[in-house]
RNA sequence: GCCGGGGUAGCUCAGUGGAAGAGCGCAACACUCAUAACGUUGAGGUCGUGGGAUCGUUCCCCACCCCCGGCACCA
């Protein structure tokens, strides 16, 4: 590699390291990473495997950078909904959400996730943190009983919010008029906090990314808060957190849910951890970007904790082309693709074909062309090739490689960093995608099936390509790191040496 | 209705005031190390519609049409 060419790379490096600095943790060397907690009144769904993939590349990002990493998920078990369906299902509440929590746990090894911490608000410690967050929100003047007024559809027997109504009235009866419930609860002083989150967004443009997810929620601030209910009358409805010295209430889940994002890391007691990992920065879907980027960050406020570091939002999966729905009967079930095609063609669709700040479809027509395009032809095809022609110099000592594969490498790592840093995961692997197509035009233009009796033009051609599939190996290792392993295992690149020896195809093609 | 984002090749999308791009799909050619893989070449677009400014516009301005998202209790 030439003098110039290095300190270009070295440059690069480094600029994209203080970008990447900007958006985590400024203390010494620790990252704090968190999905939200699915609710577990269904079982997991695509979308919510998307989430949790993405946060795990993150997660594996950082710690290849040698930073200690916290990344939580779990389980959010708490309010109506979770008591109503346990009920009909006739099981107990608490043997219910047990059974989903286990269910949303296996994702682990269905999706090969580094998750460190799996936290149920059902915890015992959960509760008393979420209990504390309560009392400092109540002493710094935010929580208030007022009557609050729900509208209430007979034929449903379910309250309903103005959001599910259909010209004033329930859509599935229509004809009923709604009654209106009033009851007394706590509310909290969402309102009082306008100024400070509009001061908070104006601080720090990439609290929420993309971009047009922070105009809207600024947005959204700027035309006026209400302050919001954040509790249950216990005797409709028992299944939450007991609000302190109240036993008639027991806390909105959407109150006790959110502070599951500290008590993970052991708030209140653990200050030392907490204040190592927080703040953190935290992945949801578009549908929570009000609870993550303004009622949370108000929450934090109140009880006078820092905010969150960066708030990453990202689009639904439709399946082909409509939306994912129970009712449709179109829900895809990440167990099923796992067991069809394996985890990291799952995770290798996820991160490839779905925009990285938009909606994307899945269709197992796209998912098929991904799979025979780009891991069967692409870089199964590349690894299957280079170890066949490989094995016969193997092992060899390593050759510098030529100037202009060196350079393509550097060109492919500054992309890969750039996108890395912005999350745009799609256009990472698109671009480690190029590397493949080099290799492979590179063996192409070499031909080194016709050297059999020149070992030494063998060597060099062999030395660049394994410097080339080395270089894709290290890139894919956070998105498909099974993979990047098996990859090792057939072909080893050292500072020194090759060491190469063919074995199984990584991706067969599908029929 | 108000606010925001979009309409570019069959599909998914990138892009620029100065001769329209990529990937996939399709066709032809070439190759045989490799998973009927890989490579090369090619076909295919009045860059939503109509005006305007400009020497010149897919790009700038105006109007209109269509699509998507947000406009509070959806975990």
């Amino acid at each position: 590699m030439s003098a110039e060419l290095m300190s270009s790379c070295v440059r690069h490096s480094l600029d994209c390291q203080q970008f990447m600095n900007e958006t985590t943790d400024k203390k010494s060397g620790a990252f704090y990473i968190t999905t939200t907690l699915p609710y577990v009144n269904a079982d997991p769904h695509i979308g919510f495997a998307l989430e949790i993939v993405k946060a795990d590349v993150i997660a594996r990002l950082h710690r290849a950078r040698g930073e200690e990493v916290v990344f939580n998920t779990g389980t959010d078990e708490h309010g109506v909904k979770i008591w109503r369906k346990a009920l009909d299902e006739k099981k107990d509440t608490q043997a219910y959400v047990d059974e989903y929590a286990a269910k949303f746990d296996r994702l682990k090894s269905a999706l090969n996730l580094s998750y460190t911490h799996f936290i149920r608000t059902t915890d015992v410690h959960h509760k008393a943190a979420a209990q504390e967050f309560w009392r400092r929100c109540d002493k710094a003047g935010d929580i208030y009983k007022k009557n609050y007024r729900v509208k209430y559809c007979v034929g449903c027997e379910l309250e309903k919010t103005e959001s599910e109504l259909v010209d004033g009235a329930c859509p599935i009866h229509p004809n009923l008029t709604l009654e209106i419930i009033e009851e007394e609860n706590y509310f909290f002083r969402f309102s009082r906090y306008q100024e400070p989150l509009l001061e908070l967004y104006a601080a720090d443009a990439a609290l929420v990314v993309p971009e047009h997810r922070l105009n809207e929620i600024r947005r959204f601030v700027s035309d006026g808060l209400q302050d919001f209910s954040i509790s249950r009358l216990k005797a409709k409805m028992p299944w939450g957190v007991a609000v302190p010295d109240d036993p008639d209430h027991v806390m909105y889940v959407w109150f006790d849910a959110l502070v599951n994002y500290i008590s993970t890391l052991g708030w209140p007691e653990d200050e030392k951890n907490f204040r190592r990992f927080w703040p953190g920065m935290q992945i949801a879907g578009k549908d929570n970007l009000r609870q993550q980027s303004a009622m949370w960050q108000a929450m934090l406020m109140s009880a006078d904790l820092p905010n969150s570091r960066q708030i990453l939002i990202q689009g639904f999966i439709t399946v082909e082309g409509a939306k994912m729905s129970k009712s449709a009967g179109n829900v895809v079930d990440p167990f099923a693709l796992v067991d069809k095609y394996g985890t990291d063609a799952v995770r290798y669709y996820l991160l490839r074909e779905i925009p990285a700040y938009e909606d994307g479809d899945f269709s197992y027509e796209k998912f098929e062309a991904r799979y025979n395009g780009d891991l069967a032809n692409g870089l199964g095809n590349l690894i299957a090739r280079v170890a066949t022609l490989g094995e016969k110099v193997s092992p060899m000592p390593q050759i510098a490689p030529d100037d202009a594969i060196a350079r393509e490498i550097a060109r492919v790592r500054e992309a890969y960093e750039k996108t890395c840093a912005e999350f745009r995961f799609s256009e990472a692997l698109g671009a480690v995608w190029e590397l493949i197509a080099t290799a492979d035009k590179y063996i192409n233009d070499t031909k080194p099936w016709t050297l059999k009796d020149d070992p030494a033009a063998l060597r060099k051609i062999i030395a660049n390509a394994g410097i080339l599939v080395d270089a894709i190996r290290e890139f894919i290792t956070p998105f498909i790191p099974e993979t990047a392993d098996k990859v090792r295992e057939q072909i080893i690149v050292d500072d020194d040496t090759v060491k190469i020896q063919k074995r199984g195809n990584l991706f067969p093609r599908l029929p």
